[in-house]
DNA sequence: GTCTATACCTTGATAGAC
DNA sequence: GTCTATCAAGGTATAGAC
């Protein structure tokens, strides 16, 4: 799942994202583990802003073969599956890049920023519309704008992991339970 | 509000905080300013996670006094007030301590992720017993355990700031409005 | 594609004078 | 309480050999 020296630089460096955040991790923690030096990382990615955007990249790519697999399912059903992604990372200890990345963004190099917001947007419209046709099949159920709601439910998913690495216990299945319950 | 250099400092960290997160601040970002140097805010704060320490516990401070202020209101008039912090801080560009802290614990000083904690418990436990209160007068309307209802309200309010600045335009309107419309 | 070597900067922190 | 001066360490990034 990660033959070359490329994709195993970019599942490091996003799993360092995800636990200590984009401007806590150095070129040294990715060199060391894979045993190269930090000038043979920068030939793969000259600047860091590079090497967090192919993180992002690679996050939306693998979010669209999510959503082409689960385009049969029924719209809980595929919201279920989401919330099952999310419950991994919280045994993992590892936040998702939404969670991560938003609270640097002021701090993150222009290109990476319009990154963000394209990750953010991505997700946000997919979830639109999972929650406008699930409603319309009775499957969901909730009040308001479908966007308006996507807003509230990628809130709760990312601050479930968030709130479960400080409050550990049971903070992830009290969450996600609520939020399931909320709208099935 | 800030007389002494010591509130200055705190004032300038919480600020820091909030926008570049506790790992892209230096000290050299709190000295330029106040035109002193660096040894000089060394001497109020030994260590950098002495300063993070004293930003969290003045915004405990904080919170404890917005409690005991708003004790007499109804226990919808308190949240609503809250909104409104939070509101104000998504027009300031910043976001909140547990929006910041939390997704950088992993890499905080043992102490300060103490107080992260600290910081995380009490903000719930008010937030529990007022969401409790309201329901027991009908003045808010939830499902489920109220601890559970409270974590999911956080959630929500400190992705509200997390997410409109990326996003910007009127997401956290949209946010804050549907979050009072679930409840109230 | 990876190495050695290094440039250059910023970081948090300390010692001691005033 | 603030200063000057300094430190060791670590940061990103680059040049050029192999």
């Amino acid at each position: 799942m990660a033959d070359t020296t490329k994709e195993k630089i970019i599942d490091l460096a996003d799993h360092l994202i995800r636990t200590k955040g984009f401007n806590a991790f150095s070129y040294a923690d990715i060199s060391a583990p894979l045993a190269i030096k930090n000038a043979a990382v920068h030939y793969h990615f000259p600047t860091k802003g590079d090497l967090g955007i192919s993180v992002i990249e690679r996050e939306l790519q693998n979010l669209a073969l999510h959503i082409r697999k689960w385009e049969k399912m029924p719209e809980d059903q595929q919201l279920k599956k989401l919330i099952d992604i999310f419950q991994q990372r919280s045994k993992l200890g590892t936040i998702c890049l939404v969670g991560s990345l938003t609270p640097d963004y002021d701090t993150l190099p222009a290109p990476m920023q319009a990154k963000v917001q394209e990750m953010c947007t991505g997700i946000l419209q997919w979830m639109t519309q999972c929650l406008e046709k699930g409603r319309a099949q009775q499957r969901l159920h909730f009040e308001g704008d479908a966007y308006d709601r996507a807003l509230m439910v990628l809130s709760n998913l990312l601050s479930s992991l968030l709130l479960s690495r400080v409050l550990g216990g049971n903070t992830f299945q009290r969450m996600s339970k609520q939020l399931a319950k909320d709208l099935i």
